[in-house]
DNA sequence: TTTGTTATGTTATTTTATAACGTTGCAAAG
DNA sequence: CTTTGCAACGTTATAAAATAACATAACAAA
């Protein structure tokens, strides 16, 4: 949260209020939520609660990387290192949907990069989520 | 679709007429395609129309790998290499929208495999989803 | 022929996401 | 000042994606 405030002082984005709620309801969950997961804890909290409001800022959360979009879960997390986050790549637990994130070393799975360039396709941006157990699940599914 | 008749064969699959449908039509095209657009091009040949229809025979080409789903579109795709489809990753054209398919090497990205092992995530699967432009599209935009 | 299983047909609903349009607040140019 | 421009907000409505639920059919095995 420190961090992302002195992000958006130093470039001169506007953390609003309800932005700033929005991440902060993420942070404080421990997995993924949905946009209407967040609707629901903007509502108790008195803020309006219409869908564009949550998506707006978390459209505003994760262009600027304070939080991630898990493409394979339709849900939102809070961003595990605002400082510097690069190639954010996620391990999701499908048995008790905590989510960690990590940082890809490459660009690309090896394969996949060799395949881009043979193709002559050129990677902007690559999506890696997978899927497993947690330490604390392993075996227990 | 040999490929994919060969295995539903050998393994006691019913490969059924919607779900050959279906799997034809993504062969036809050679973007991804949505349920909803699927169902569109059902409705033109006579086929029931309702969107579980869509979703079931989605579910049995995907669950046996001769389709699959790309999370960051929300859209299918007929499986490549349904012979012998491992670890499938894809480069999704930003520009045209056409999605190539590509087989990773290692079940995961290089720091995300060290990353699964330090906190003891055991991986099941791996979604791999690169954006980018293809050969074609560089420059375009 | 009854039973179990797999696939289908259909209605309704839930979940996720965006379009569209007017309003507010504020800073910079005139 | 005040007005012009812009970014964010509030609200209504709707689109798009996915599933729940329940009844029916087709067919093989007991």
């Amino acid at each position: 949260m420190a961090a992302t405030e002195a992000t958006c002082a130093a470039q001169g984005l506007q953390l609003t209020a309800t932005r700033r709620r929005v991440l902060e309801i993420l942070l404080e969950e421990h997995r993924p939520l949905g946009a209407y997961g967040i609707l629901e804890r903007l509502r108790e909290f008195g803020h309006p609660s219409q869908p564009p409001v949550a998506y707006r800022a978390l459209e505003f959360l994760t262009t600027h990387g304070f939080a991630h979009k898990i493409a394979s879960l339709n849900a939102y997390v809070a961003c595990a290192n605002p400082a510097g986050c690069e190639r954010p790549a996620f391990l999701i637990c499908t048995n008790c949907e905590k989510v960690a994130e990590t940082a890809a070393v490459t660009s690309a799975a090896p394969g996949v990069a060799d395949a881009a360039r043979s193709i002559g396709f050129a990677i902007k941006q690559e999506v890696v989520e997978a899927q497993g157990q947690c330490s604390s699940c392993v075996g227990n599914t």
